[in-house]
DNA sequence: TTAATATACGGAGGCGGCCTCCGATTGGCT
DNA sequence: AGCCAATCGGAGGCCGCCTCCGTATATTAA
């Protein structure tokens, strides 16, 4: 039923260049990369980048679906692990991580879990499932505050993210995230 | 000295026209509004517009500077607030629902902070100052850790003001911001 | 091998935004 | 009134987005 016609080679030639320029570009120059510098250093037309990725949302997509999946393949592992604390803090900061990695990626990811009609909301929301559950762990333990929401730390994780973005050195996310579930008063 | 001889009549009136428009554009785009339409709509041409203003963050600049100072001011009441810590919350705030009246202002004015060179930077970095002697106070008083830095509370405090611009609701800066606070773990 | 055809290619062109430059205009002063 | 410096305005060059359609080619059937 879903299955697909073969491409012709061409095209998936085409179709595998374009998306290794397109994690270069997005790498150097963020999520707002010029779409015809991609086309241009994938040697191919501006039309065929619009024909395999009508939009620059669904290249995106298919560049961070794999990365999506595993990170909730990762929140599955770590339900196993003995400390729902220290496993949820692992988790969301490999999340971290891994949306600092293209500059814009953050605000993309976080509007995606709030609009439906989104490209990314799918995989994002896969995600959010699998997270939820090493959550409602930590909170079971008695680890975590128990009117916390899901929602909410992953949208402080975001936060976080974000904000190490806009810091000179690096790893201010981690200190940030450290930061946040230490608690500021004083002891 | 400074003394600037005064505007002819008419680059009076174009300037303040620009900035009405300005504003408006700003608060319905975002920062990224179109300089073309606001000079559309201030009813000059676009030259005109980049002679007052020669770049979008000269623009800007014009239009947050006041708000700024404001903020400074109220700094510098809350450091005779009873309640060192209420004082400091109640500062942070307010200075981001500020952040939050623009789409994308957070970002502009968190990379300010950072970047000497930004003709924001003055403005922001004197608001700085003030902000880090409530800070001291909380700490003096007790009621906040020791070796947070007004540097990274400031830059918590962007990082909630982002999150809440990426929330559907309202209010969600403020929920936010109460969360890191009171802290994460489990009481 | 060749011919037929569906598939895919590529870039010209329209649009809008950024910014500069300079001829036309006008306010303010004498 | 008349002059001139200050100011105006928008044409034009550049770039990025995106669509459309004439051209090229991989594939399949003969």
């Amino acid at each position: 039923m879903t299955d697909v016609k073969p491409m012709r080679a061409d095209a998936r030639r085409n179709y595998e260049r374009l998306l290794e320029e397109a994690k270069r570009a997005f790498a150097e120059h963020g999520v707002e990369a010029s779409l015809e510098d991609i086309a241009r250093r994938a040697g191919v037309g501006i039309g065929t980048l619009y024909r395999h990725f009508p939009t620059r949302d669904a290249l995106l997509e298919t560049l961070l679906r794999a990365r999506f999946d595993a990170h909730a393949e990762r929140a599955r592992e770590l339900l196993a692990h003995p400390e729902p604390l220290t496993a949820l803090q692992s988790w969301l900061a490999g999340l971290g991580d891994a949306t600092g990695t293209f500059r814009g990626l953050v605000e993309l990811t976080a509007d995606a879990l709030n609009d439906e009609s989104s490209r990314l909301y799918e995989s994002c929301h896969r995600m959010r499932e699998v997270g939820s559950q090493l959550v409602e762990r930590a909170k079971r333990a008695g680890q975590l505050r128990e009117d916390v929401t899901a929602e909410e730390l992953l949208l402080l994780l975001h936060a976080a993210s974000w904000a190490g973005g806009h810091l000179p050195g690096e790893g201010g996310m981690q200190r940030l995230l450290a930061l946040v579930f230490e608690g500021l008063r004083a002891s």
